[in-house]
DNA sequence: GCACCATGCTTATAATACTAAGCATGTTCT
DNA sequence: AGAACATGCTTAGTATTATAAGCATGGTGC
């Protein structure tokens, strides 16, 4: 019982569709609907929990989210701040030393340290 | 030839990366990675896209946009795409690398050049 | 040359999402 | 009661993703 079926369930019945009308007005068959609210199927397609995010009016990334999809909250990836070092200070290089730096790290690349 | 596709490819190759390699450190088969690069298949799950970004270093959602799973994210400001590839480059590197390679920016930084 | 192996790719197969058909139970009508 | 239908569910089959094994080519050292 995932988060997700339970959810599709909740929002069928606030609706009060049956199984086939859901089928009618999404595509999506009516068997697959019903495994789909009892867990059955571990990972749903993104493009179906599309269909019925549409259908339902709720925001279809709230949907991939309680498939676990997506992250809760999008709150950004933590970032390398050495590598953040690394873009700002390239930055202020000319076009040509540019190349010369990715010649640089291609070399670095291919050298086995990898520690 | 998708968009994903295409995607993948520029990533490996910014990486220096064989695909047996990413097979190794990715767990997913370098038949498939094959097959991913080359466009033979449509919509491939989001959990094989969430290894693949997390190895690459790059956000998830970015390949979900690129595969068509979500909307694309309001246009980013404009980036110097030759530093964008200088920081995907520099991802896979340890951090004694990453040091060295901050070395030599500096080095180019006081080599007069400028043109 | 030629053994060796690294690299990308193809193909046969397994695993899983999804559908078509139909079953089980309940409700409503005469 | 019983025919007809509605509803959720099960099951057998299809389609697609993903893997295991191996092929084709090219480089490298002997």
């Amino acid at each position: 019982m995932s988060d997700l079926s339970q959810e599709l369930l909740r929002l069928r019945k606030l609706r009060g569709k049956t199984l086939r009308a859901l089928e009618e007005e999404t595509g999506i068959s009516n068997a697959y609907l019903s495994q789909l609210e009892n867990g059955l199927v571990k990972r749903p397609r993104p493009h179906v929990l599309h269909k019925i995010a549409e259908f339902y009016g709720v925001p279809y990334e709230d949907l991939m989210t309680a498939a676990g999809y997506l992250a809760p909250a999008d709150k950004k990836q933590p970032v390398d701040s050495e590598l953040t070092e690394i873009q700002l200070m390239s930055a202020g290089l000319s076009d040509r030393q540019k190349k010369e730096l990715k010649k640089f790290i291609r070399f670095l690349q291919h050298s086995r340290e990898e520690d």
